[in-house]
This record gives structure tokens, sequence and C-alpha cells, in this order.
RNA sequence: GAAGGCAUAGCUCAGUCGGUAGAGCAACGGACUUUUAAUCCGUAGGUCCUGGGUUCGAGUCCCAGUGCCUUCACCA
């Protein structure tokens, strides 16, 4: 038997699985019924959420033709439609015409009677759709319907029976077939690769996954709007670039066949809203993708959304300020806050955040004050942190990031850095052996880095050569830029500059615990 | 890049000691005009990730490969 089904006849086609062709066999009846399958325009509808929004609209009318609202419990838990209708005597329902469209997320038949349950980007709502009360031409189309398929409805919002409010439908549009089946109607999909690689489906039929995105676009929004009210100009710089600089990171590469000449892709956004600086941009910001070709992690995709911003005649310090206001207003653009979740913590990101140095942190997770070498020297020792011939901003860098990171629940601004490993930063006027730089730390991520940025073209150009002479450029955050030294010459003012990964925060502000759940696309092997 | 885990129906998953494939949902046929993951009766649906091997016999054991997940490494 299984051999007779296995038996090509017509070709390909007769493979397609039974589930498949049954909608393939509804799309030639539909088509027979002289309805375009694909849809056409649907104008003047409402959004679902508008629509759920009249139900104050709705009256009963009971045996002496008197109409009464809805009650205020209706809707609530343990309301009962049937005895409030009982109370009231209730003979009918007026209520508001309405039309609507969306997907068949769900759906109950139930004879000559079917419920289905739509849902456009603002919210579902329940159709009620009688073969009387549609007629049966209409009806024989609702027949060929799928979970799945677009339809439009138009309508009369009433509550059922059973009091849920619903569109009783006097004609059902249908606006596009769909010919793959939706995963299961309650899991949706949760195989986390198919839900990035068929990211449509997972938008369409999985809760919150919609929900989730448009939170995102909401939170990218905000940060626009905190900062060009604050006067600063956003810009876009070149993705292409001849030195990847400005991060310490393995750029992309590529190649520019009419110039024959090698190009990489941005690793930030830096060195070249610097340059702007120096041309008189005072306030610039720029809110844009960086690749950098590492490693795939739960908070690393190879491209990212990365914001910068530089303000002239600020410092690091005015950063913290912007960083706060740029968080706050960003939770509140999707109601959330002052606490998040993450995983089964709660997280409280009130203004302002703590301000620590680095110093202290160091002493107080480990119990060695970073300049006591010695002391470091046999602490590193003793938890397998490498000492010989190495600088001892290095080792203690290090055991900072083993040690200290994982720690800071936060929010917690870490301040001021071993200089030595921040060339692009300003160094403290009483200290140079301190860079003024902090990065914002929220439950052991990195959120945020941020300057007093270094305008000094010599000691730039220093910090460019020693670094290459030390370190392997690959690994190098500093490689020579020669044009960006010629930039700094021409009078950078002093400013602050800040970095925000946009993903990552967008991962904090919605309780996402993986990067994928943020990115849309995120990057994967081919199928 | 390393180690471990996973891969079975359209989807979500079971599959015992190695004995020839199971459920729920979705689909198909039927009943039902106030259902809420509707219910009830019936039917159909499989390259058990790929390729080798062991065996009388492999979804199950072994080897290799591919993809995903987790941890680590890399990583402003």
């Amino acid at each position: 038997m299984a051999q007779e089904r296995a038996e090509p006849i017509g070709g390909e086609e007769e493979d397609v699985a039974a589930v498949l062709a049954a909608r393939r066999k509804k799309l030639e009846k539909i088509e027979a019924l002289g309805i375009d399958p694909w849809g056409q325009r649907f104008d003047d509808r409402d959004l679902i959420a508008a629509i759920r929004s009249r139900q104050s609209e709705i009256r009963l009318l009971d045996e002496q033709n008197e109409k009464h609202p809805l009650p205020k419990t209706f809707g609530a838990e343990g309301f009962d439609m049937r005895q409030w209708l009982a109370e009231k005597k209730g003979k009918d329902f007026e209520g508001p015409r309405v039309r609507a469209a969306g997907r068949i997320i769900l759906h109950r038949d139930k004879g000559k009677l079917q419920f289905i349950d739509i849902r456009d980007w603002t919210g579902r709502i329940q159709l009620f759709v009688g073969r009387d009360q549609v007629g049966p031409e209409n009806w024989e189309l609702i027949q060929c319907l799928d979970l799945g398929d677009l339809i439009g409805v138009d309508g009369t919002l009433r509550p059922t029976k059973t009091g849920e409010l619903s569109i009783f439908a006097d004609k059902i549009h249908l606006l596009t077939k769909t010919l793959d089946p939706p995963p299961a109607k309650h899991q949706g999909l949760t195989d986390p690769e198919l839900r990035q690689r068929l990211r449509y489906v997972d938008l369409a039929y999985n809760e919150g996954s919609l929900e989730r995105f448009l939170q995102r676009s909401k939170i990218v929004q905000s940060i626009r709007a905190t900062l060009t009210g604050q006067g600063f100009v956003e810009i876009e710089g070149p993705t292409l670039h001849t030195i990847a600089g400005g991060a310490a990171a393995r750029p992309f590469k590529t190649h520019h066949n009419a110039l024959d000449m090698p190009l990489v892709l941005r690793i930030a956004l830096e060195l070249h809203l610097k340059r702007l600086m120096v041309g008189g941009m005072e306030r610039v910001f720029e809110l844009g993708r960086v690749f950098r070709n590492e490693g795939i992690s739960p908070r690393h995709n190879p491209e990212f959304t990365m914001l910068e911003v530089y303000q002239a005649f600020g410092d690091y310090r005015s950063m913290m300020d912007l960083t706060e206001r740029i968080i706050q207003n960003a939770m509140l653009a999707i109601g959330a806050g002052p606490t998040v979740k993450w995983g089964d913590q709660e997280i409280n990101l009130s203004a302002p955040f703590a301000r620590k140095t680095y110093a202290e942190l160091f002493a107080e997770h480990t119990g060695v004050d970073p300049s006591d070498w010695a002391g470091v020297q046999d602490y590193a020792t003793s938890i397998g942190v490498e000492v010989a011939n190495r600088h001892p901003d290095v080792v203690i860098s290090e055991i900072f990031e083993e040690r200290v990171e994982d720690q800071l629940r936060g929010p917690v601004f870490v301040m001021d850095y071993p200089a030595s490993i921040c060339p692009l930063t300003k160094r403290k006027q009483d200290n140079p052996q301190v860079a003024e730089r902090f990065e914002l730390f929220i439950n052991g991520m990195e959120l945020a880095n941020a300057y007093t940025e270094l305008n000094d073209p010599d000691l730039q150009k220093q910090l460019f050569e020693t670094q290459l002479a030390g370190m392997d450029e690959a690994d190098s955050m500093a490689r020579m830029d020669h044009d960006f030294v010629r930039a700094l010459r021409n009078g950078m003012p002093p400013a602050g500059g800040l970095g925000i990964g946009i993903d990552r925060l967008v991962m904090l502000l919605t309780g996402s615990q993986t990067i994928r759940d943020v990115i849309l696309f995120p990057l994967l092997r081919p199928e």
C-alpha cells in the first residue's frame, strides 16, 4: 500500500503530503467559486485593538426594549453572562458595525456555526460565523478556510451568550490563502533553529514574538527621540572601512573590484564620528549595524546594532547622565519598569545607577588592592592567571573580567579603568595611569561603554604605535589610522563619547535571554 | 575552535532488553447555530538527519558527516 502511494504518477506534485494536498484542493475549489485566493485591497478596516475598545457602545435590549450597557465586570474573571442576561430579561444586542482583517489562528467548527479567532498586529478577536447569517454563497467559501488564512470580516460587535466579545459576521472575505500549515496551535514553533529560520512563522504564530519586535522598534524610536530632543544630530557613517578601527575585534574582509582594493566592514562607529566633531558637529550620533568576525553566543551575533554618541565639551560623566536618561525613556516607551524581569531575577533600573571605581570593585571582589602589584601577582597565581612578562594592567584586567564582571548585578557604572587598556581615552589629569572611562554592567552583561575622548594627536599616535609594537595586530583595538591622527591635529574639542549595545539593551528591557530573540534574522548556517 | 546533549508524522513529543512505528494537535469524511485548546464517531498520514558498519534482524549499538542547543574559548 505504501508502495502504491509512493509511486510517482504525475511527477513531484504527487509527492506532497496529504496536509498540503488538502490546502491545494481548497485553493482550486476557491478558484472554481470565482474568488481570487490571493485577495485584493481591503479598505477601511479597523484594527482589532480599536474594535475591542468599542465594546462600551454595545447595548442589550430587554423585553421592554430598554437599553443596557455591558456591566463593568464584563470580560472579567467570574463574570456570568447567562446570569446577567436572565436578570435583565435580555432579548437582543445592538452593537457597532465593524470591519476587521487578520490571520486565522484558531477555529472551532460547530456544524452550521463556526467560531474563528483572528489576529492582527494589535490583538485577537473571535468571529461568530453562522451559515444563515452569512448566506449560502459565502458559506461555501468559509468551508474552504484553513488555519493561517488571512481573512477580512464585516459584522457587528457583540458578546456571545457565554460572554466573549465577538464580531458577528455578515460576510467573510478571503484575503490570502495559506498553503503551508501552521505549527502546533498552542506550542507554536519551539525549536529555536526553526524559529529563526522561519522567522515569519515565528512572528505570525508564536505568542509574544511579534510583540517583542514591535517593542524593539519602540525602544529604538525612543532612543532617537531622546537624543534629538537634546540637540544631537544623527548621521550615517561609512560601513566599508579601509582600517577596522575603534574596537578590538576581527573584521569581515571584502574587496572593491573597480579600485582593486581590500576593504573591511566596520567594527565600530567611533573614529568617523570623532572626525565629524573636528568638523564642528558638536552633538552627533549614529545608530547602526557593526560587524565582528567572531564567535556566536547567546550574547553575540556577528552583526549587531550599536549606538555611539559624542558630545563636544562634555566628558564621561555627562555620558553617565545621558545613559540613564536613554534607558529610562526606552523603558517608558514600552511601558516597562522601573523593574524588569531577567530570568528569575528582578532588576531595578531606577536612576541614578550606582557609580563605583574599577579599583574599588576590584578590591571588593578579590580582597586585593590593585595598586599592590605583589598582592595582585599572588592572587593571579592563585586563580591560574598568567603573570610572567605581562603588564600589570593586563593581569588586573584579566582578573577583573574573570572574577568581578559576572558578579555585577547592577546596574552599576564601573569607572576609571587602567589607562594602558584604553588607547582612545583621555587620562585623568592628576593620574595618567587611569583613564576616564566607564562601562555599564547590568546582570553581568556589558551594556554601555564610554570615555572622555582622547584628543591629543601626539599621544594618540604614540598609543597606536606602542599598542602595535606589543600586540598581534588582529587582537589590538589600536590599529594605526594616520588619517584619524591628522584629524586630531586639526582640533577635536574635548568630549564625552558613549556606546550602547542596542540588542543587549532590548534583551534587558524585554526579558529576552538570548540575543537571537531580539534580532529578526540572526546569522544561520545555510539550510 | 573544544566538550557534552539533541535530530522520529505538517507541528509538539513518546518509543522498554536490538524484533520491523505510537500519541496529541493539524488534515480528511460524518454529527452539532453560542464554542473557548469545543466535543463525539470514523479515515489517512513515516527517507526514524545523511552515509557506512556490527547483526538473522538497527529508530535503538558502533564509526564518520551535517545541523541545532548548552557550556567553554574567541569577543569593548
